[in-house]
DNA sequence: TTGTATGCAAAAGGTTTGCAATGAT
DNA sequence: ATCATTGCAAACCTTTTGCATACAA
């Protein structure tokens, strides 16, 4: 575990140090929260889980934080339907089930759906760099939200 | 083209009608802009259509009956990267092409991307509804300002 | 030492809510 | 007549910006 986020923080430090940018104290908290996490954070959750160990960290700095990561390559942002931006340490290619109740997203692992054959791009004028599958369902919590709810339908006929 | 848009307003009386929903001003309105959009606008850029032909709507108005599309069934939020929610008339299976420079979303036909098969979605607790591929690029604009910028950064030396 | 990052405060979007008046069926 | 919708104003949430100070290299 301590192994796994030394190697982590490598990430970044190399990544500052190729962009010629400071390797700073809430640079590395905030990639330490954020690649230790699978649900695609807002800035605004990201802030608070780091600001238990940074107390003084300012919201504006994990937004600026986060947009160099997305700069450096080290993080992306994630396509979602709400109104807040999310953010993932994940950048190769990888696809995400999202909840149509909660909006939760949950990565999908699937070779398959890694060597999809794209259209060509030139057909709409785009080059094309790369693809996600979004999927979209029902999570395993709101499924059991769902059906306590019409459980307690049925009694109170 | 004014029959076309007779029968694409169908669309939304028939969804009204069968959720018990008045057919008001306002939604024949905002359904008649959303509907021929392909550009996944955000509720501000349709209020700022709408509002051509409907002076007194209200932002809010706009917020409301667009929730109320969803809703219905009769629109869609888009995935996007960025800070305001977009929207789709479009509720069939389909894919965007969305420009890592401007974030404009272009819609993607293919009959090969429409019958991917999906991973098991129980693996993930999921039950999966359906599925899009979000592919990201260069739209054919950003692709002429960069070769611009490039040629500008040639003669400056 | 130098250039960049940070924190604060304030502004600028984007979205939601309460309430009285209006409109659709 | 009835119930849902609309517009307004205000609140709320998310993100960005300007500026002085602090920090990493």
């Amino acid at each position: 575990m301590a192994a796994k986020t030394t190697s982590a923080i490598r990430v970044l430090e190399d990544a500052c140090r190729a962009g010629g940018l400071p390797v700073t104290t809430q640079r590395r908290e905030i990639y330490d929260v954020l690649v230790h996490r699978t649900d695609h954070p807002t800035a605004d959750q990201i802030w608070d889980a780091a600001r238990q160990r940074l107390p003084e960290l300012s919201r504006t700095t994990v937004y600026r934080v986060l947009d160099t990561f997305v700069k450096l390559g080290v993080a992306t942002r994630t396509p979602n339907v709400g109104a807040a931006v999310r953010f993932d340490p994940r950048t190769e290619r990888h696809h995400h089930a999202m909840c149509r109740e909660c909006e939760c997203v949950i990565d999908v692992e699937s070779p398959n759906l890694d060597r999809i054959r794209l259209p060509d791009g030139a057909l709409i004028g785009f080059e094309f760099d790369d693809y996600s599958v979004h999927i979209r369902g029902l999570c395993a919590a709101c499924q059991r939200r769902r059906s306590r709810r019409e459980s307690a339908t049925r009694k109170e006929r």
